[in-house]
DNA sequence: CGCATTTTAATTGTGCGCAATTGAATTCGA
DNA sequence: TCGAATTCAATTGCGCACAATTAAAATGCG
């Protein structure tokens, strides 16, 4: 019998490593569809926030995304490259960036549509199951940042 | 009522932003744990394949891992660099390359073996709700491979 | 045997992801 | 009010992750 300390040392008993190879899964799957849009996947994510509510700063971009000023500041400076967005500092604090959607930023939403349902169809998922998956995965993730 | 296509942009009911926020969480918790090791967590990974069983060759890791040569062979060269492993050809079929612990690789498995109970505490997952979770990662990811 | 095909690792280029630092704007406190 | 502390975005540097290409070795087929 196998002692516990290798057990646990054994790649394919590891949670995070699941989560990691499944991370992975769901960016190869989502490649092709965003690619016809021009987005990369952490692209797609903001443009999701800014769809689902326009002009927050960067720093409610970074809070929701749980991403950096080191990661955010070049991945709006190219979305504002290609057009989709606008990049302006708050009048009343010039420290802050507001970040807001341009014509064509809005028009990708129709374009963008059909991305979720393809995704969903994709991943087998019935759509309670995703839901309790994804509930899990919430609550996993508020652990782990608890725990600092 | 909010219309259906709506809903399904919505970035919160997206079960792949939860397994890519999780994999964040997960990152930044080894993150301390790994430091001490001087590995970050994919070499960790592939450490933890050679203590498993040693002597894959590359393309068996990036299979075991879902890793390419692009992002390996930089990897493999930083493990030898640090003296944790060694890299060789194969005499019988040269193209291909033989990947070893070295003795400090091998001693670095103590040194990193009370890493998954610390991980698995700050999780907050039983045994039998990770081996769950672990288990439907899996099937998740297989099945957004097979949809290709 | 000899040449086309396949397999494998390495290289190049792009884009995250994050730690650490910088610099400017703002806020706070004596 | 003035200087210290704080808050932001930007920058720098390092390490994945992956597509595309290159080059060498091995295989297969006529």
């Amino acid at each position: 019998m196998r002692r516990k300390a290798d057990e646990s040392l054994r790649l394919d008993n590891q949670v995070c490593f699941a989560v990691y190879a499944a991370g992975h899964a769901f960016t190869r799957a989502y490649k092709p569809l965003l690619g016809k849009l021009g987005l990369t996947y952490p692209q797609y994510l903001v443009m999701l926030l800014l769809w689902e509510h326009d002009g927050p700063t960067m720093r409610e971009i970074g809070e929701r995304l749980h991403l950096d000023s080191g990661t955010l500041t070049p991945l709006l400076k190219r979305l504002e490259t290609m057009g989709l967005v606008h990049r302006a500092r708050l009048p009343e604090d010039e420290r802050q960036l507001r970040v807001t959607l341009t014509d064509k930023g809005r028009a990708l939403r129709e374009a963008a549509a059909d991305v979720p349902r393809a995704i969903g169809c994709a991943s087998g998922l019935a759509p309670d199951e995703a839901k309790r998956l994804r509930h899990e995965l919430v609550a996993l993730q508020a652990a782990l940042a608890r725990a600092q």
